[in-house]
RNA sequence: GGAGAGAUGGCUGAGCUGGUCGAAAGCGCUCGACUCGAAAUCGAGUGUGCGGUGAUGAGCUGCACCGUGGGUUCGAAUCCCACUCUCUCCGCCA
């Protein structure tokens, strides 16, 4: 969220942010409550002030055997009514924190002004979609016809956009998960996660799922936890309420989980394929930076992510989001997309944001520079290091050969122990 | 699942027959003295949030915070209730 005084002091910049957004949201609500908060505040503490004297007061009489009770008396009744008001207060701070919950991050000045994807800017390029001399398969029907994904039975045992992965295929996820984890923990400086799956309410909150994006979350009825969408609500939590050694940033996390999206309001889309799940598998790094170097590390971040298509040898391009398509808690993101030779398209395998102090202040995560300073807010980044799924479907499409078998890409060919998937 | 114990500041740990307790003491940390330097020793300081005032600084000042949320009371870290978490024992299970 946004810091209140910086939203009470300079509501023109929040609502030019908010109109870039495309988010018509008023200010004029939020700045009424805010001032009648305080006018209230200032109200009350007066009133507390004086019972804590007054009470001291009745004590020491009490003591030296002396009577108190028009006091009392009159206490009963100011007590009465700081209740009233500390009630009334709590009303407006709900609304209050409700609304500064609802109001998303301010896009930084680097990027693009715009309404829809169209108006993404590409970054850079790299590779080069390979034409084929047969006919292209979807990833799908490369996966059935070789046995190795199968949708059908994943909707007989589930439901709709749950897929099983058997043999190769099975191995394949597997390898590309492990190959991730390799490389960026071995090359990249990033400490390994093995998270949790299910959070709670505050977690979701902390990283911005929550309050305004419930329904795009799976829920345990029994026990008010949620399925992760993305590692980075566990692992961004991680340090949720704590104050951080400086010293110890910037932190360089990278966590492999599954990650359960109920795609509400995507019927329709990517109907067919890995694309779109329900559930999927996702390798996520995670930054917790200093203020004036979170940009520098969302750059880095990024060229870890890409390097893995690099390696995997799978053409990509990298867009900057306009400031209409950007997420809700980001501040800036960067979009690398795969070459999918079916979709005849570049399709996002992997999101890269800095969501500068925005997600801190909502999970209170601090650090201090030193043991004197006060504590600031770090600055947190996250960006898949793929989509596990995504990542498989790229491999079938483009490493697909006319016999119908499949290539595995060179780095893999470790993991996988065969240089073919076949049937 | 049954029985019991506990949750206090960066840490350890007093307070818990309600009232000078934001909280003893020790450790840690910061600054200073001593030292060529260090250790030891000595001295001083050392929470966070939200308000007011002030320049969105320093300072001064008010309120809140002793797991979370309620309650009793003129007054609660201290009493009562609920919840969460931790630990011990028993049972059960991988």
């Amino acid at each position: 969220m946004l810091d209140l005084k910086f939203v009470r002091s300079n509501p023109d910049k929040v609502l030019e942010a908010l109109q870039k957004r495309g988010a018509a949201v008023g200010l004029d609500r939020f700045l009424e409550l805010e001032e009648k908060r305080r006018r209230e505040l200032v109200e009350v503490e007066q009133l507390k002030s004086k019972r804590n004297t007054v009470s001291e007061e009745i004590g020491r009489l009490k003591k030296s055997g002396q009577d108190a009770e028009n006091l009392v008396l009159e206490m009963r009744q100011v007590s009465q009514q700081i209740k009233e008001m500390d009630e009334e207060l709590k009303a407006i701070e709900e609304e209050l924190s409700f609304s500064l919950l609802t109001i998303p991050n301010i896009p930084d000045e680097s990027v693009p002004v715009g309404t829809t994807e169209e108006d993404n800017l590409e970054i850079r390029k790299w590779g080069e979609p390979k034409g084929f001399n047969f006919d292209p398969q979807a990833h799908w029907d490369i996966g059935e016809n070789l046995g190795i994904i199968d949708f059908e039975r994943a909707a007989k045992v589930t439901g709709a956009r749950f897929a099983f992965y058997r043999g190769l295929g099975a191995r394949l996820e597997r390898a590309v998960i492990n190959f991730m984890l390799d490389l960026h923990t071995r090359e990249h400086g990033y400490t390994e996660i093995f998270p949790p799956f299910l959070v709670n309410r505050d977690s979701m909150t902390g990283t911005g799922q929550l309050p305004k994006f419930e329904e795009d979350a799976f829920r345990i009825e029994s026990i008010d936890y949620f399925l992760i969408p993305t590692a980075e609500v566990p692992v961004t939590n991680l340090y949720r309420g704590e104050i951080l050694d400086g010293e110890k940033l910037p932190i360089y996390h990278v966590a492999y989980s599954a990650c359960f999206r109920a795609e509400a309001g995507a019927h329709g889309r990517d109907t067919r394929g890995l694309i779109r799940q329900h559930q999927f598998n996702k390798v996520e790094l995670v930054k917790f930076a200093y203020p004036e170097t979170s940009f520098d590390e969302l750059e880095k971040l990024t060229a870890n992510a890409e390097k893995v298509l690099q390696l995997l040898e799978l053409p990509y391009r990298v867009v900057c989001l306009c400031t209409g398509d950007l997420g809700f808690s980001s501040a800036k993101t960067y979009d690398i997309e795969v070459w999918l030779p079916s979709y005849g398209m570049y399709r996002e395998i992997s999101s890269c944001s800095n969501f500068v102090d925005y997600q801190a202040r909502r999970a209170n995560i601090r650090f201090r520079r030193d043991p004197k300073s006060k504590p600031e807010f770090v600055h947190t980044l996250n960006g898949s290091g793929l989509a596990v799924g995504r990542t498989v479907a790229a491999i079938l499409e483009n490493y697909q050969q006319e016999d119908g078998t499949v290539l595995v890409p060179k780095a893999l060919r470790p993991y996988m122990g065969v240089e073919k998937i076949g049937k």
